[in-house]
DNA sequence: CATGGGATTGACT
DNA sequence: GTCAATCCCATGC
């Protein structure tokens, strides 16, 4: 087994904040569409952007239980965004997927977005749902072994990605926590760089 | 039981 | 840059 090959077990061991970082550059996988995880942000039920935060509640459960399962919630209305359960039951936290770079099923991707640009696929959690099919019935879900599966980097891309580390996106409270872990230079993220602005 | 607020997106000025 | 869509759920009466 080559090394790397097991990052997305170990990450599910770590605290929220190094779970996101690692989780980078592992795989998402639903039926036949999967893609590469660029951009992710770490939520903690003693931080008050966290739904954990209000505590234990039908809707914030599964944040509680074991790592490894799926975190599905209604966002707006419309959009049901993906999160990655981590740290010991009992304990609120999880790691939102915010984009994630195309790799398999990009036909069905594309029918089920109705956009064709692969940059427009999955660059946002709301959009990478829905190109792969991700509902709000695969809350709670296992991420081993489950409908939708947490994988390995692909091979030969098992080196952990230069990331570029920065506040959450879309939330008003604790803006300031550097919880937010995108690939850098990757043009799949859900708010890319202007040209030049990395350096 | 009524209300208000989103971990967003796409269309439009 | 602005703004509406749309619905679950936490909260308060």
């Amino acid at each position: 087994m080559s090394a790397g090959a097991d990052r997305h077990l170990r990450a599910l061991e770590l605290p929220v904040a190094a779970a996101a970082a690692a989780l980078v550059g592992c795989t998402i996988t639903h039926g036949e569409c999967s893609g590469v995880i660029v951009e992710t942000e770490a939520y903690h039920e003693q931080e008050p952007a966290c739904h954990a935060f209000a505590g234990l509640t039908p809707r914030t459960r599964p944040l509680f239980e074991a790592p490894g399962i799926a975190y599905v919630y209604r966002s707006y209305g419309i959009h049901a965004l993906l999160n990655v359960v981590v740290e010991a039951a009992g304990v609120g936290a999880a790691v939102l997927i915010r984009a994630l770079e195309p790799r398999a099923g990009i036909h069905l991707m594309i029918e089920r977005r109705g956009r064709e640009r692969l940059t427009e696929l999955c660059s946002g959690p709301g959009k990478l749902s829905q190109a792969l099919g991700i509902g709000l019935e695969l809350n709670a879900t296992p991420l081993l072994g489950g409908p939708i599966e947490l994988g390995p980097p692909p091979p030969g891309e098992e080196a952990a990605p230069a990331l570029v580390v920065g506040g959450r996106i879309g939330i008003t409270r604790a803006v300031e926590l550097p919880w937010r872990f995108c690939a850098a230079a990757n043009r799949n993220v859900s708010r890319p760089w202007p040209p030049g602005l990395l350096g």
